[in-house]
DNA sequence: CGCCTCCAATCGAACATTCATTCTAATGTA
DNA sequence: TACATTAGAATGAATGTTCGATTGGAGGCG
């Protein structure tokens, strides 16, 4: 998940995460993340800065790597409509592969600990923006009604961010079989 | 808001939620309580049985508010859409009124911080469950699509949820108009 | 009323602990 | 030799919580 940097790097990232998602911000310690990576604390402030700027290098990490999963393949010359079920497809099948990563971005995206300036640059680096994009193609295209896209892609996004938290904790089965009823609600909740 | 609570609790668990919202649970310190609610540490203490308790007492009182306001006028005589709309709506108006206690539970709903137990009565104390029901109803009534009400309940959250927050971070304009067009939204990607 | 008693409520200094961070010494490596 | 990397003890600030002293006011009694 963190392939542009360095093992040590890669260990502190990938422990926090795991600290975080399981204890919290508030209970995972510099002195805890050293324990549990295998690198001294000495190591870690010799690759970080400081606390925060590890929590914020997670942040930037995972939104670039969700970025990369979540447009995968819609750049193709097929129809609009199978490129824009394919971008869902893809950000539901992410967070059900990379739970903790789904779940961090969530927890902390409206977090004070991030930096605005990171929050600015996730946004014009992730896929939200080229999302955007499609929606307005399919006004033009009079597949969509005549709304802001930027509304209608939190609209669904947060349909699917909700459906699949409720999946990981296991308040909802989520087979193929509800991943299409989701996919086509969406389109149908804003289609002419 | 807490209106079950005596004065001293009210102050600390307004100041409370002031603060996490504002600095994150992290940075919100006891002494940073006391001094901000002016009740002192001792007394915090005589109410509270520890940090912990404040933040899922505070977890449980704004369940309970939202859950009284969303549910407000739902049980009438009505046609089930006008009902299920009105919940929709008031969910919405909720949120604006009160964006603390809407984003304090966004952001802690999936946190460890937040015991098991609290989040459980949450659930069953608060307005998803009776709402479910409503959409069991109009699933027999042939209103909606033959899905699980749960699942469609979790879905047409999520969607309000995301607008809301992108209303709340002034990334989107959330007017009487997008209102109906969400609304709308949430009616058309289930029914039939 | 005036005085006393009593206990809940309030206070904030004190406490042990834990925290993020620094520092110096040791180690690997080219 | 020289320099980047690693280690982990040391540091001081800050944390959640406790505790003994003080206050306030309700109620009993002369």
């Amino acid at each position: 998940m963190f392939d542009n940097y360095n093992k040590v790097q890669q260990a502190v990232l990938e422990t926090t995460l795991g600290l975080i998602i399981e204890k919290e911000l508030q209970a995972t310690s510099m002195s805890l993340i050293a324990r549990k990576s295998g690198i001294s604390t000495g190591s870690i402030y010799h690759y970080f800065e400081s606390k925060e700027a590890i929590i914020n290098e997670l942040y930037r990490g995972i939104v670039t790597f969700n970025g990369h999963k979540v447009l995968d393949g819609i750049y193709t010359g097929e129809p609009l409509r199978t490129r824009l079920e394919r971008a869902w497809r893809n950000l539901i099948t992410l967070s059900l592969e990379y739970p903790q990563g789904f779940q961090f971005i969530e927890q902390y995206s409206f977090s004070p600990y991030i930096y605005d300036e990171v929050k600015q640059a996730a946004y014009e680096g992730g896929w939200c923006h080229p999302l955007e994009k499609l929606y307005a193609e399919a006004v033009e295209q009079k597949l969509f009604t005549a709304m802001d896209p930027k509304f209608m892609v939190q609209m669904h996004y947060g349909s699917i961010v909700y459906v699949v938290k409720s999946a990981l904790n296991h308040y909802l089965d989520l087979k193929d079989e509800e991943i299409e009823g989701l996919i086509d609600s969406c389109w149908q909740s804003v289609s002419l």
